[in-house]
RNA sequence: GGAGAGAUGGCCGAGCCGGCUGAAGGCGCUCGCCUGCUAAGCGAGUGUAGGGGGUCAACUCCUACCGAGGGUUCGAAUCCCUCUCUCUCCGCCA
């Protein structure tokens, strides 16, 4: 969310902005509700004002046995007034609300100008493509043939885009898990948490899932429950509400856990395979910083992510969204995606962003600074360190050889009993 | 799921037969004084948010907030209702 004070005395500059995203926001009917509630604002301030002098009056009357009859009717008369200005007010604010709670978050000045993912803008790249001597098969067809994954029975379990993994396939993600852990905690400095995988709307709007985004989410029927599409979403709120001391930041916290995702509007795309799953596992990294530092941190964030592909010798690229392709809520995203040879191209397995204030300013996370008073916004940024699924995909093609059996990464292998390839 | 108790400022803890209580007292913290150092002692300060005024950082005034939301009342931390959470006991359960 976008700070309203903000927003109205930079209405120009900030529409302007916003545009690069090839979003249409009008912002002339909030600039008339804004200025609509603060002029009910002040008439409200100013009677509750002369009622708590009165109601001092009153009481000071009624202890020197005066007569208060009239000033009471009086007040009868100004409590009502109060009472309707206070219902509009509310009334307004809820549509400001929901007004405001809509704006995306604005672009920050290095990224790219762009209307779609055409435009993203290639940043670095890594490793040396795999060269095969045969045709390399994709990871549905490879992982069926080793009888490591079952897609047939995942979907008599539960449907499309869900899935069974079988032995070393299981293993193979659960290993992924604790490599990707182990890394980030003991490497990296971050935290490992285990958060709740269901959480309630106040959670879900902190990060800027809801409202918008509803559609893209489960909900629990008949409770306030939603699954989480990402560990962010938890992680995040660890500190909704709360004062963080400056000491304190910046916070890195790590957390494996399940995403759960409609994926509406995706039909007839990746229908094969794990790329798009209804729930997939991921390791997600969340940090809170001071607004100077953040930038300087989603490059360390995104490297973090990296290493992981850089350990397992898998090759990748990193892309820098541009405006038209950035998500409701980040202010600068690069997406990692590591080459699939299955599908002779790259495919996202992170997205490292930064939502500068955001997300904060949705959730209430503020910090202290040390000798002075007041409190800022922090900055929150994440990123995906990894996409299990995905990885436990590139693994199988890109690790493939030609009698249909895979070679375990070596630094993998420690996480899998030894075991040096499937079968 | 059933019965009961509770939720107050960074923390502890009064107030709860309605009216100078943003909130006693204590602890903690900050600054100053005192003191060879430390400890003790003395003095002052110490929440968040929104808004108005302003030679617009540091000034000033106002409003709101005692778990959340609603109600009664001229006036609610105090009375009533609903909800959430915590604790104790019972039941159930991995």
């Amino acid at each position: 969310m976008l700070d309203v004070k903000y927003l109205r005395e930079n209405i120009d500059q900030v529409s302007q902005r916003l545009s690069l995203r090839g979003e249409k926001v009008d912002l002339s009917r909030f600039m008339e509700i804004e200025e609509h509630r603060r002029s009910l604002l002040v008439k409200g301030e100013s009677l509750k004002s002369e009622r708590n002098k009165v109601n001092d009056e009153i009481a000071r009357l009624k202890k020197e046995r005066g007569d208060t009859t009239g000033l009471i009717s009086r007040m009868k008369g100004v409590s009502d007034e109060i009472k309707k200005i206070d219902g509009r007010i509310s009334e307004i604010s809820e549509e400001l609300e929901g007004i405001v709670s809509f704006i995306p978050n604005i672009p920050h000045e290095t990224v790219p100008a762009g209307m779609s993912d055409k435009d993203n803008i290639e940043v670095r790249k890594w490793g040396a493509l795999p060269a095969f001597d045969f045709t390399p098969v994709d990871h549905a067809d490879l992982g069926e043939k080793l009888g490591i994954l079952d897609f047939a029975r995942g979907a008599k379990l539960a449907g499309a885009r869900f899935s069974l993994s079988v032995g070393a396939g299981a293993q193979l993600e659960r290993a992924l898990i604790n490599f990707m852990l182990d890394l980030h905690t003991t490497e990296h400095g971050y935290t490992e948490v285990l958060p709740p995988f269901m959480v309630n709307s106040k959670t879900m709007t902190g990060t800027g899932q809801l409202p918008k985004f509803a559609a893209d989410l489960f909900k629990v029927a008949e409770t306030d429950y939603w699954l989480i599409p990402t560990a962010e979403v938890p992680v995040t709120n660890i500190y909704q509400d709360e004062i963080i001391e400056e000491e304190d930041l910046p916070i890195y916290r790590c957390a494996y856990t399940p995403c759960f995702r409609k994926e509406a509007g995706s039909y007839g795309k990746d229908t094969r395979g794990l790329i798009r799953q209804h729930q997939f596992n991921k390791i997600e990294m969340v940090k809170f910083t001071r607004p100077e530092e953040s930038y300087r941190e989603l490059e360390k964030l995104t490297d973090n992510a990296e290493e992981v592909l850089r350990r397992l010798g898998l090759p990748y690229r990193v892309v820098v969204l541009c405006t038209g392709d950035l998500g409701f809520s980040s202010a600068k995203t690069y997406d990692i995606e590591v080459w699939l040879p299955g599908q002779n191209s790259y495919r996202e397995i992170s997205s490292c962003s930064n939502y500068e204030d955001f997300q904060a300013r949705r959730a209430n996370i503020k910090y202290r600074e040390k000798g002075k008073k007041g409190t800022r916004l922090v900055h929150t940024l994440n990123g995906s360190g990894l996409a299990v699924g995905r990885t436990a995909v590139a693994i199988l093609e890109n690790y493939q050889r030609a009698d249909g059996s895979v070679e375990i990464p070596e630094a993998l292998r420690a996480y899998m009993n030894g075991r040096t390839s499937i079968p």
